[in-house]
DNA sequence: CCAGATATACTCAATTTGAGCATATCGAAT
DNA sequence: ATTCGATATGCTCAAATTGAGTATATCTGG
């Protein structure tokens, strides 16, 4: 089964579709469609990447599982979706959100767990929302959780997690040479490749944008718990399976990763590291901030020649002593940059070595 | 009126929302949705970027604007939403797509000339679809058109576009000084500051990715016949303003907008222009390809060396002679890029005298 | 006062990038 | 045949950027 996120960047083979005359578009056999809105919100306690899941926002039915605020876009209620969005996670969480961006529209049917089939096909549309830690503070419902919770393959910050190779590279090798169905051939890279590419595998570079291709594959792969949830006609074996990372409801996972994969691409040309950080900052603070999200990539002092003659920063004036050393300049967000160049950003590379 | 899209990259002032408890989510007030797919296609024909549009697909109203192929989702008979717009493409202009990627979703009420109240309102998903000439020979209906017949400013192929400083520039900067309404307070970018950076006028750099923002723009000044179209309240002196750029139908400029965007960027950071390209080509056909999209990037013959270096391209041992000049060799895209390097493009940067 | 920790300044070489020169080969005009 | 215009392609060279390291300053805690 194709994931559609997938789309981004591969081809997919192209439905072969009987080239009828152009006609006029019918509006029959158009069931009813019903847009959802989700919020990855995303804030930084203490050097750790959190988001904002809540537990209860529907009639509990037994699954206790995070997820993420949503809520049914109201075009009579909403002027825009972004309104909408934000409508409904302060009316869930208690928070007014700041910086919003949307992700992806997400379509397929079959991941997004419908309970009756006379439901209405849920077509889920994905936010991503950046807050401070003091902003942060406010709400009233919901709880942070580090997104390495969910996704602790992405966890780079003490080395390589040993889950890669301790469990999702031999299950995913062994996914790799089972059946492929007839339709393998279509398919521009094989599953050996793409494994390797997504998970750095046999000499492959770890790509730590490839979050959203990750979970796509090992959700192909029938190794994260939803896939069973949505499919359990082939759970076969799952029951051995070990956890990979703690499951969401719905497909919010599948939007957490590609908030994630967003950021982690983003903060590298648009200063948006600046919406997670107080007002003012060290440099090193600064510093374990991009790490947090990035994982330790590899940069030095560097760093600091980086953001300051990008014109990124300016320094306050005053000084952190609190700091266990040497005191630290402070620094605040030089918001003129936004009108200087035009896409600024803590644009840290793999490195040479 | 807050464009939606331009929210991408600014703040948008929090909505004042009373901070409710949480409730359980009430499916009370959903209004009917339709989800329309909208399919920018493009391909170059000659140097010249184009795109595939049609003009009757609904019943003929009068109105004969260009719009983008296009139909809404149904979910019982699409199981992707991208199964969806390939299949509209298809029964609409006969062409089956290759490379397909998902943009952006539009969901703000007003933009969709929506002929009456009762009519469900619609949210339309864009999409890029990238193609090559001879595939693109196939279509049985519908018209290839440059999208800087859409869009004249974004054409920098022989220079500055006069229309910038004849038209644009003064109008806009009428408008930025007329009313500005009791919001202007919370826009973190005031009007002026935005055509700055929007159009690269008083010493600000053009940005070429920046096609949507300035259409936004255009559009909340109401200098495009879109604008007019959708508040026919506000047409004062719509009579006299210039026409900028051909109008489409629905929100479907907005799309196209999206599109070049996200060409122009993704080009540089993924292989895609091959998308474009023959299977063989000479380096100056490629860099032509390039140029006719991002406009004349200042390279020479570091773009040689830049693409070979990064191992884009292999010889094919062919030369090609009717050149004009001496035969230059025959290159074909090296697949294998995808599975060695994680981002390849043709990075081509903005020049730095 | 010292050890440990962090902050900050500075250096230096490898690499990348911007810009130009020189030469090769074709077609068309003279 | 020769010349000119146009393109192709190879090569050089200096400027700028980047990766990596060294040296020194100043705090906290023992």
């Amino acid at each position: 089964m194709t994931s559609e996120a997938s789309l981004q960047n591969f081809h997919s083979s192209p439905t072969t579709t009987k080239h009828k005359k152009p006609t006029t578009m019918s509006r029959v056999d158009t069931a009813p469609v019903e847009i959802g809105l989700n919020a990855a919100i995303v804030a930084l306690t203490r050097d750790e990447p959190v988001v904002l899941t809540v537990r209860d926002n529907e009639t509990s039915d037994g699954e206790m599982a995070d997820g993420l605020p949503y809520g049914p876009f109201a075009p009579l209620e909403h002027r825009t979706l972004d309104i909408g969005l934000r409508t409904w996670v302060a009316e869930q969480t208690g928070l007014d959100l700041g910086y919003v961006e949307q992700l992806y529209t997400f379509g397929d049917r079959g991941r997004h767990a419908q309970p009756r089939d006379s439901d209405p096909h849920v077509v889920s549309i994905g936010y991503l929302a950046l807050t401070r830690i003091d902003a942060a503070a406010e709400i009233q419902s919901g709880s942070w959780r580090s997104w390495y919770h969910f996704f602790p393959w992405e966890d780079w910050r003490k080395g390589r997690p040993e889950i890669l190779d301790a469990t999702i590279g031999p299950r995913l090798k062994e996914w790799a040479t089972k059946d492929q169905g007839p339709s393998s051939q279509a398919r521009p890279l094989d599953r050996q490749q793409r494994i390797r590419m997504c998970f750095g595998l046999d000499g492959a570079q770890w790509d730590e944008e490839k979050v959203l291709e990750r979970f796509e594959l090992l959700y192909e792969a029938g190794l994260v718990e939803e896939a069973h949830r949505d499919r359990p006609e082939t759970a076969g074996g799952w029951g051995e399976t070990p956890k990979l990372g703690a499951a969401m409801r719905y497909d919010h996972r599948r939007v957490l990763a590609t908030a994630i994969s967003r950021v982690r691409a983003k903060i590298k040309y648009r200063p948006v590291v600046f919406e997670l950080m107080p007002d003012d900052f060290t440099l090193y603070e600064l510093q374990k901030t991009v790490e947090a999200i990035l994982g330790p990539h590899l940069h030095k002092q560097n760093f600091r020649r980086l953001v300051e003659s990008a014109g990124l920063v300016e320094p306050t004036g005053e000084m952190k002593t609190r700091t266990g050393g040497r005191p630290a300049k402070l620094f605040r967000f030089r918001r003129d940059v936004l009108l200087e160049r035009p896409a600024p950003g803590v644009r840290v590379k793999p490195g040479r070595s």
